[in-house]
DNA sequence: ATGGCCTGTTACACAGGA
């Protein structure tokens, strides 16, 4: 089973793109992020029209999920609500960043992690309030499914060597301290780098920056990752990062992420 | 140090992204 995580920056804006490479690599879920499209507006058709079902969780403008499964998925949850209780949920689930599917006894979750937008920022506490509250949820998910894959755009890279430079980023959004010890507690719930089982090497990027011809220089970070339960990542066969979408003419900034178990 | 670039909006600059 292959599963894809790929945060498109617009799916109407990317739709051919997407289409193209669900074709050329037929997957059996491909988790979506930043679709940045109300449900009623999502393109639903060119899913369908190549045998795919898709599952939806927009908002306007901003942020956005969506798993698109070759079979039909079981017990789709959107957000956090479907699990937690409605007082720890708050406000967390105003931003539609979560949703979560079962197939073959897997329970794929998949997600957009807030970015924070710089440290110290109301952003920046939003994202830490998210992570904390997100450790609640897959620890309740994780009790439920021992197989367990959790994927999308994280908006942490945890190590410098997911980072093109070695210059110190503690004081970069998605590399500062803080961030990262906010994911190594949610992963210490018993989940495992799915990449990581592979290599340990740095290097590995799936985000470039629009700007600054990033992507030619590669100038890369890796901040969209799929974390696996124990049982999980013993089964997991390969997990590998597919870079020609992002030389593409109008690519998102990131790329997609596969792991195959 | 700053801003570079891209997307969606009811826009003709802005917010948000990362």
């Amino acid at each position: 089973m292959k599963v894809t995580s790929w945060n498109v920056n617009s799916i109407r804006t990317r739709l051919d793109h997407v289409i193209d490479w669900l074709q050329a690599n037929p997957v059996d879920v491909l988790c979506l992020q930043e679709t940045k499209a109300m449900d009623a507006d999502f393109p639903e058709k060119a899913f369908t029209d190549i045998g795919y079902h898709p599952y939806i969780y927009g908002q306007k403008s901003y942020n956005g999920v969506a798993l698109i499964s070759k079979a039909p998925l079981d017990d789709v949850q959107m957000g956090f609500a479907d699990v937690m209780n409605t007082e720890s949920v708050g406000n967390l689930d105003d931003q539609k960043r979560v949703i979560s599917g079962v197939l073959d006894d897997v329970r794929i979750v998949n997600l957009y992690v807030p970015n924070g937008s710089a440290i110290g920022s109301d952003k920046y506490i939003y994202k830490l309030s998210w992570l904390a509250l997100l450790k609640q949820y897959l620890a309740a998910q994780l009790s439920l499914h021992p197989k367990l894959n959790v994927c999308g755009d994280f908006n942490i890279a945890l190590e410098n060597k997911d980072i093109y430079t070695d210059k110190s980023r503690d004081k970069h959004i998605m590399s500062s301290p803080i961030e990262r010890e906010a994911l190594r507690d949610v992963l210490s719930i018993g989940l495992a780098d799915a990449c990581r089982k592979f290599t340990d090497e740095g290097g590995h990027f799936s985000w470039w920056d629009y700007r600054t011809d990033s992507f030619a220089r590669n100038t890369g970070w890796r901040i969209d990752h799929h974390y696996l339960s124990p049982t999980l990542y013993e089964q997991a066969k390969s997990c590998t990062i597919d870079t020609h979408p992002r030389g593409l003419e109008r690519p998102s900034d990131h790329t997609p992420v596969t792991v195959e178990y």
